[in-house]
DNA sequence: ATACAAGTAA
DNA sequence: TTACTTGTAT
């Protein structure tokens, strides 16, 4: 099996995120303390030119490595994004990667790790690339056949790498003693590679999962982690796609493991005082995941007798090109002496017969609040890796001004405007205001029509907001060629890069050419001060303070035509200064 | 036996603690509910003059009912205290009363209590009147013999009180057919009532029980309460003193029980999965005291087959007149499932064969910062009465701004400009800018100085920029208390939190007060403002575009006053429409 | 929806 | 020791 001819790698693909196995990215420093040099190069031998991506700060932060790179996580939809299922969005799989990732499990503390419990994982993966053989390769619409494995700005990633490849490639399609058979549930440890499979099975969750107002929330998931957050006990809608039809009896198994690699080796089970609580309400009570399905079936298999459930897939109901199972989780993550606030992830498994077809995985959080912890967990991203940060360079804070809301409308917008201020502070402010609006103006009106010399002229016929395509955001800059970039890197709306669209960020992503990342600034900083601009709009309307105008003039009483230019139409004169006598009474009340 | 003789009130004594009984307090409402007139009457009949005493708010509260009495439980004393021991301190317990004490049992919800039961409880306390007539009585120097009943302030148990007392006084000493044995380990309901009994039984803890600092202790005994706070697992010494040599066999027996009335019928044990994690390692490993007494025995006896250990009371050591016993506390007050966070006592009975001859209970919290928690709970008792806080109300906007980022250099702030603004769009950010710079001023004035109507009032000196320190920003806030959580953000300077100052940030970082979000994100407005600009002004330096008045003109020329009020210095007029050709022109380069 | 409680990690 | 996490009460 000459896997090379499958793995593809192209240059321009560096800036992808690179696909994680699971736990393999934490072999690193452990692998190197637990295992004799003999094992070691032996494992390098047997290694594939394939190699997990990984890097140090995953292996310090523990952090479940899927977590990191939502690209790594095919098969994840919103339900817009299923309901076209033929877009030829870049997230497809090419499955005969898959034969040759290595996903080597930490090794616990105190423990050490032989060579055959290595060639048994690598083992596991040969299996599944043998399944993958009767896999219809997918090609993405870029012709990338496998995301790139190096992150360039990532040195520790780079050292991890020299160490695990370069050797033949044979591992993987070496027969292993300690082989186990494909099932999902045989595997030591199972396996939680994302897998399209023959029928293009898919994974997705509803976008608005509830009506329930946000904090009581009983499940929501985040997908820029790709993590399920619900309450226990709870049913939970999970919406699977094929593009295919299903031979009757193929049914979806959903397994819990652990997500960091020195907790994969645990069978999730329920805590001891749950069990309890259950023991003569339900069968299997000691079965972590549920399922409401009339056909559930609760398994107990393989060598480590993990628990799971199967429920058929069904076929969707009509008018739906999707079928939804319900899963229940009955302990919290957070369920002393098992699973102990340790990460978890539930495996998604297409299975026909004891063939795995399919495989998604999603992390996974059982609590008490779903919507709050959601929350906080993004809120700890915003500020992760920033314990101190490093005094930051002047100069580009133009960038920063930010905040989203919808622009309002622009029929007005050459209505000319006279207005006192008082107070050189409040005049350097309103006059810094303007002068960056203008200049985001004029970016804009170069970006959409370089030949239209009015303001009037704006390049979005529609405004824009958060829920806005960056796809189309930046076709209206004229900067398509970025989209896929974006969307490779889960950027699919405007929310989606609010706060992000800075030079450093954009040369991270790959866009260095000095025009086009001002470009996109600049028309992102309009984007963002008209947001704003709305938000404090918003913000007055039930204040009790309102400015009154003092004089109203007309200058420059231009003609309106039709569809002409409009150099001024109205001057209103405000003054701003409020009457002492007035701004204290209201201050007092 | 005429116990009438032996119960000596006295009209002093109304405002000393009562002592109640385990349980006793609740048994109002629900004995009205469930039990028929006739068996009313019978248990009126049956009572003796003596009555336990309980409140309303007790029983609202379902607070443990000797946390509310610390006088009433005798015995405890300091290390010192138990040193001098003939100090005639007024904790000396009347034993005679012990006899005609009440503990009727709250009963659960759904279920009734029979007559039957209640004269168990009673016949258990006869039995433990015949046994007290053993005893020395002992008085206290002020002459009381018996704590209060009544508390005159509370109606309600004054209610309870008049239903249950005025009868013969004979239920006590009457024999019934229920009757227990006087074991402490053979009632349906432990006792928890103070006795020192024929040898002066005493318990008391260390008064510095460990030489660790004051968060890391491991337990630590507050007398206020009445309460041990302990790590669980952790050996915890309690001493024991009595006044007499004690026959050889004598023991001390450690028995666990619910506080609050409705828990009392539940027996303590060890939550599921604690029991799991020691079931290898331990024998009984379901107790929930344990001791590391070589002669510990685990006993498990009772109706409720309620679990207890006991370790023999060692002759103190030379030149010591106590003795130490170690005793554990294998679950956390908050383990789920079992204890759950529900108030736990202690029972210590110093025990003779099946003869109790001594008890005393002790509130017992097990947890992990045991230093921690005494403190918290001594601060809410401090503050008690005042609930919890309220949840915010929404709408006080107009305080938002009260404290909003002062102003920056004042001294041209009288000056009247006049600016033309391009565009509505334009035109109402400006709007929104200037109104909320405007309130911020208005509230800043007023609160720095009310009577001053002119705005150079400042609250703070020292302007600020993007490397002042959120220390020091918060604290000219006033609003020191979240320093941390910005730091633990990594959030140091104000440009460390520039664009993130939201509610909904807020939220995230934790800082939820209504009042003190307003104001944090009224200041941060203001200090974006101001600070945009000062950076777009020194942007515009390298900028080829910059704008330029067209028109200057003075208005309202008045006179400076050196610290008058100056309505207006000077006019400048500036067009904001940028020409065409020079737009282009710049936005090509 | 907010505030608190309490175990636990850094 | 601090502060965070997270279940739970109000
Ligand atoms: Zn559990
Ligand atoms: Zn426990």
């Amino acid at each position: 099996m000459e896997k090379q001819d499958t793995v593809m790698l192209r240059e321009e693909d560096r800036d992808t995120p690179p696909i994680t196995g699971f736990g393999g990215s934490s072999t690193e420093a452990k692998l190197t303390l637990a295992l004799s040099d003999a094992t070691f190069n032996q494992l390098l031998a047997d290694a594939g030119p394939v190699v997990p991506h990984l890097t140090a700060s995953d292996v310090n932060r523990g952090v479940g490595l899927l977590s990191r790179a939502p690209n790594s996580f095919f098969g994840q939809m919103t339900e817009e994004e299923a309901s076209d299922s033929n877009d030829g969005v870049p997230h497809i799989f090419e499955i005969e990667t898959e034969a040759v990732q290595i996903n080597v499990p930490n090794l616990q503390t105190g423990t050490s790790t032989t060579l055959s419990d290595i060639n048994a994982i690598l083992a596991g993966y040969a299996n599944c690339s043998n399944n993958s053989n009767r896999c219809t390769p997918q090609e993405t619409n870029e012709g990338r056949c496998f995301p790139a494995l190096s992150d360039p700005a990532n040195m520790e990633g780079d050292y991890i790498r020299q160490f695990l490849s370069g050797s033949d490639g044979e591992a993987a399609a070496r027969p292993v003693s300690a082989c186990q058979p494909p099932s999902s549930v045989a595997a030591e440890y199972p396996s939680n590679t994302p897998y399209p499979g023959p029928y293009g099975f898919q994974i997705f969750f509803s976008k608005a999962p509830e009506n329930e107002s946000k904090k009581t929330i009983s499940y929501v998931y985040v997908r820029d982690e790709n993590r399920l957050y619900v309450r226990p006990n709870t049913a939970c809608p999970i919406h699977f796609k094929v593009d295919q039809q299903l031979p009757v009896g193929t049914r979806v198994r959903a397994m819990p493991a652990y997500s960091r690699p020195q907790d994969v080796q645990d069978v999730v089970k329920r805590c001891m005082n749950h069990i309890q609580e259950d023991r003569e309400k339900l069968d299997h009570c000691d079965h972590f995941i549920r399922s409401n399905h009339r056909d559930v079936r609760f398994e107990e298999a393989g060598p480590r007798r993990r628990q799971s459930v199967t429920v058929p897939l069904d076929a969707p109901p009509t008018g739906s090109d999707y079928t939804t199972a319900m899963f229940e989780f009955m302990c919290f993550s957070s369920c002393t002496g098992t699973i102990n606030r340790r990460p978890l992830q539930v495996v998604f498994t297409l299975e026909q017969g004891d063939q795995v077809i399919g495989r998604h995985a999603i992390e996974l959080k059982v609590c008490a609040c779903p919507g709050r912890d959601a929350t906080v967990n993004d809120a700890k991203a915003d500020t992760d890796g920033k314990k101190r940060k490093a005094p930051k360079a002047r100069g580009e804070r133009v960038t920063e001004f930010s905040t989203v809301q919808p622009l309002t409308s622009t029929t007005e917008d050459d209505t000319l405007y006279v207005v006192q201020i008082h107070g050189r502070e409040l005049y350097k402010l309103v006059m810094t205001i303007i002068r960056n609006y203008e200049m985001s103006r004029r970016y804009e009106e170069l970006s959409s029509s370089p030949s239209t010399s009015s303001s009037t002229v704006r390049t979005l016929p529609v405004p824009l907001g958060p829920d806005t395509t960056v796809e189309r955001w930046l076709q209206s800059l004229d900067m398509a060629k970025y989209v896929k970039i974006f969307g490779n890197h889960g950027l699919h709306t405007l929310e989606d890069i609010n706060g992000r669209i800075t030079k450093e960020y954009l040369a991270k992503l790959g866009i260095r050419d000095a025009t086009d990342v001002n470009k996109l600034v600049g028309a992102y900083v309009q984007f963002r001060n008209i947001e704003a601009q709305g938000k404090l709009s918003s913000l007055e309307s039930n204040d009790s303070f309102s400015y009154t105008p003092t004089t109203s003039q007309q200058t420059d009483g231009g003609a309106q035509a039709n569809h002409g230019y409009r150099v001024s139409k109205t001057t209103v004169r405000h003054s701003y200064k409020m009457p002492n006598a007035k701004r204290r009474r209201e201050a007092l009340e």
